[in-house]
DNA sequence: CATCATTAGTCTGCATGCAGGATGTGTCAA
DNA sequence: TTGACACATCCTGCATGCAGACTAATGATG
């Protein structure tokens, strides 16, 4: 019980009723806090602090360091950072865990697997539309499209992860959404650790168009524009690097 | 390093000399065991037992008896059994962990997701195929056809889950060897849960044509093949439901 | 001055003590 | 016989002690 609630938080720890009225009761929202033991405290503070960049990539964790910090043992971190390792984002250091530093491989690698469960997610919810779940899209959608014309790269990022997290839960296959998640924190740390600040005009289009298709529930045509919208990622991934060839580039 | 070293090693601790030739030095294998900590050591003996059935489905584990069967103290066995919660193959009962119990909805979930990844390994691995690839493969496949003719089911599986991760690893996408992995462990424990005892014969053929579309490194084959493969796994599973329907269903 | 050895400090991994909570049992009363 | 309550037991989660390994800095020596 407790773990499906700890899973059902997103990424980015943004506050998600409008998620949670989809998929769980409110009650499991407030009850989170209470029944949080201090191994997931630790858990989704170092979570956040990677995530939000005030652990900078490569930065080493120390478990006493951050047990002084937060004001508990060494036990609780210590599982924390074990269950970070296990997920990528901690490294293995000959003595002690490092934040990951994934490369430009590794961040392909993890838009590769990315683009079909994507897709897969888009066509399993399409036929799980409704009218209130396509309020809720498009008014993610369109907190997108503002936060971008507004130059607000933070709030953009948000809008962006939310409309694929819901169309995930949307999906109905806990499995995928579980996989999703860990491959997507996988793919924010490694746009940190290579330095992407890939523009997301286009991808506020092709938002557009997976939502369309998901309005007509039409999971075919949801399929392709999220496998579109992923690939066109991919390419402008590539096409940032080959512009900035001039940094020294960090291949394995 | 050394949890890379881990995650390589397949579901079945089957032996994978093969495997690691063409992913990792032999040096890396060897190295396994002296640098295990006891905490790895109690990950692999429970998730073994898991996964051969010695700890059947719905049995509740707990850290002190583990302890004391093992010889060692409770905090590795601890560490040991969150990992495996995290990973699904043990869920959280009111008062401890318990072997999860996935119903056939979570089987169903976990095929959907690794349809599309089996397709994307299929793909990637075509180009890296080489004559010795081949040998392996194909020496995996003519055991999987013979431990079907000999009706040895566990051989067939064995042989069944090599095949499959033989190509996962020639993908060279490590994220998508991870995933996979993840996702196959709770297939091959759902399969338990639902008492599915598919038949393989078919799937011998289907193998046949991945490997045919290999052997011609044409990736976009291999991916419908290894789709199709999927997809009709599932139609089997759903098919032998439709059969037994005598027997009361499990679904959520 | 450079290089090597020693030593102090730090960290991980494991063992173990302990409090709080849940479970099950036995006893007692109705 | 049945229900309720107290008690004993178990288990988890957390704190902390400790040994071994690694790091790094300092001093000794060629």
């Amino acid at each position: 019980m407790r773990l499906m609630i700890a899973r059902s938080v997103n990424l980015m720890n943004i506050p998600n009723e409008e998620h949670m009225r989809t998929v769980a009761s409110a009650a499991d929202v407030t009850e989170l806090d209470a029944t949080q033991t201090l191994t997931d405290a630790a858990y989704y503070r170092i979570r956040e602090m990677i995530l939000d960049g005030s652990l900078p990539i490569g930065t080493s964790v120390s478990v006493v360091a951050l047990a002084g910090k937060f004001g508990m043992s060494r036990s609780p971190v210590r599982s924390a950072i074990e269950r970070l390792m296990s997920e990528r984002l901690l490294s293995r250091t000959t003595s002690g865990a490092a934040v990951a530093a994934p490369d430009r491989l590794d961040l392909l690698d993890a838009l590769a697997v990315r683009a079909p469960l994507e897709g897969l997610a888009a066509r399993l919810a399409a036929p799980h539309i409704d009218e209130h779940a396509l309020d809720d899209l498009s008014a993610i959608h369109e907190r997108f499209d503002r936060a971008m014309r507004d130059e607000n790269q933070t709030a953009a990022r948000r809008a962006d992860l939310e409309f694929h997290q819901y169309i995930q839960n949307l999906s109905g296959n806990e499995c995928l959404t579980d996989t999703l998640e860990r491959v997507q924190t996988q793919v924010v740390l490694a746009a940190y650790s290579t330095a992407w600040t890939t523009s997301k005009r286009q991808a506020v289009l092709e938002h557009a168009r997976i939502l369309d298709a998901l309005r007509e529930q039409d999971g075919e045509t949801a399929q392709a524009a999220a496998e579109r919208h992923l690939a066109n990622l991919t390419n402008r991934v590539l096409d940032e690097w080959k512009r900035h060839e001039s940094r020294s580039p960090r291949g394995r």
